[in-house]
DNA sequence: ACATGGATTCGCT
DNA sequence: GCGAATCCATGTT
């Protein structure tokens, strides 16, 4: 079942715990990637200093202060492209940035794709951060904005299968050491003891 | 126009 | 634990 507007039009902080264990789905002509999203960070608010949205609207941080379930892409380092999915009310700020995925479909897709990217080393590790993961589904800025709530290439859907909330790490956010305050806050969530979670594992219980 | 720096990844220490 | 690669968006002249 396709996740809709309704599972993240709510807190950020719940939509990102929540995300744990979903579908991420990139249905392409080349085939179909699936992977289940084994780590993420929720970011919102204007009083979030590791947010973009922290300054106030930009021309780049726009689609945080949309409509819940469009994606908000960026470049970060000139190298690499970060999946968010917007949530929360509009023009309330918000997004989940997926950090890894564990692909259980199309990996020969997503490693071709990889392959093209020469800041990525070739393994099986093929979505084990944020721009691998969007490097393995093809998003990039063209996708920023997107509704994936309506689009056919892009989607989530709901594993039928849940996850024990005891197997859900709170941790703190990776990249953000110049968030003041705001980079102590346990916003970053995992998979415990899987393998496919992005490699600094600062958990705090 | 120009300067700045980053929600990363990999490889080496 | 640290540095390099790399380039766009942003803020400042």
């Amino acid at each position: 079942m396709k996740l809709k507007n309704d599972f993240f039009n709510r807190d950020a902080l719940l939509v990102g715990k929540e995300l744990i264990g979903q579908y991420l789905i990139n249905d392409s002509n080349e085939g179909k990637v699936v992977g289940r999203i084994v780590e993420t960070e929720s970011y919102c608010g204007t009083d979030d200093l590791a947010s973009h949205a922290s300054k106030d609207k930009s021309k780049r941080s726009k689609p945080m202060f949309g409509p819940a379930g469009h994606f908000y892409i960026y470049l970060n380092y000139g190298i690499f492209y970060m999946t968010n999915i917007v949530c929360d009310r509009v023009d309330y700020p918000a997004a989940i940035l997926l950090r890894a995925v564990e692909i259980i479909e199309g990996q020969g897709i997503a490693a071709k794709r990889l392959r093209q990217s020469k800041f990525v080393k070739e393994n099986k590790f093929l979505a084990t951060g944020p721009g691998k993961l969007s490097i393995a589904f093809d998003i990039s800025k063209s996708e920023n904005d997107l509704d994936i709530t309506k689009s056919a290439d892009f989607y989530f859907e709901k594993n039928p299968k849940s996850i024990l909330k005891s197997d859900i790490i709170k941790a703190t956010r990776v990249g953000v050491d110049y968030a003041k305050h705001c980079k102590e806050y346990p916003w970053r969530f995992y998979l415990c003891n899987n393998e496919y979670v992005s490699k600094q594992q600062k958990s705090i219980g």
